[in-house]
DNA sequence: CGCATCTCAGGTCAACTGACATCA
DNA sequence: CTGATGTCAGTTTACCTGAGATGC
């Protein structure tokens, strides 16, 4: 649905470079996100999970239980969608879901051993569909793909 | 009209930042696109347009009139979603909208000058919105990032 | 009081599907 | 008949907002 095919005509002398559609990064980015969101959503699917699921129990496995609040803030997740995720996981007893004893209006989220392991599956999972998604590129131009990305990243998130 | 911040922002006493989440590609870019959508969208909105508007130009004007369902698949709108753009493109005279004598259940969409004019002004802005988006990088490094990019959707777009 | 937290009930938008009438 | 085309209606999913109830 992508593809540039069947060409009925060449352009009729404008002094534009071709291809600007598909030169434009913009259009790139959304169209390669669009894929990688499949792939990876498919990919997640196939292991019964989401990436929201992944995204909640890298960062309790890496920085600790926390409140909804701050797992909201460290996951990018809008606290109100982060509700049904949580109730998903701990449906499943990845987490677990306890009063935080100082503060009545919180709950404490903390991974469970049985989280910890499905973590560790994620984590097998998503390494293999990364290498499907960035087969094309070596070692090395993977690296700075990334390392480009967050750049980029990092300053659009500083600027705004 | 883009500040959400309904993500709160982190700094209590949250701990370093998680590097499997961050590094992975496929967040990066997720992220990455959800903000150069954005500032895209918003971009094109002050010209009075949308993005789709633009593909629908560029790719008439590079590669000549055609069919609503050859536009679809040199533009990668669904055939569905077109008739509302050409809809919003016909009414502001942007293109014309003409029945195929040799085939009548097609329609001729052809660019207007007054369409040509407004692409102009269109790819002027993108330039300069491109401009925002790949800021922190060097010239060769935006080349290498599209030509990243590039190789990547190919691959994609190829196999599936 | 103002402010944070959890929850729910939505609202918008883009991507996508299905069906239908028309015609080649 | 099969199959392409233009159109419309509808689903799904992210992303995002707002407000209410509780507690600091």
């Amino acid at each position: 649905m992508t593809r540039a095919e069947g060409v009925d005509r060449p352009d009729d002398g404008t002094p534009r470079t071709p291809d600007r559609l598909r030169r434009r990064a913009s259009r790139l980015l959304s169209q390669l996100t669009t894929r990688s969101d499949r792939l990876i959503n498919d990919g997640l699917a196939r292991a019964d999970a989401r990436k929201w699921h992944y995204a909640v129990l890298a960062s309790l496995q890496e920085c600790g239980p926390g409140s909804q609040a701050t797992l909201s803030r460290r996951s990018g997740i809008y606290r109100s969608d982060l509700v049904s995720v949580l109730n998903e996981l701990a449906e499943r007893h990845l987490v677990e879901r306890a009063p935080d004893p100082d503060d009545q209006r919180r709950n404490i989220i903390t991974i469970s051993p049985q989280g910890r392991r499905h973590l560790r599956r994620l984590d097998k999972v998503l390494d293999d569909l990364h290498d499907e998604l960035l087969a094309p590129l070596t070692p090395a131009e993977r690296d700075q793909f990334v390392q480009l990305l967050t750049r980029l990243l990092d300053h659009h998130s500083r600027t705004s």
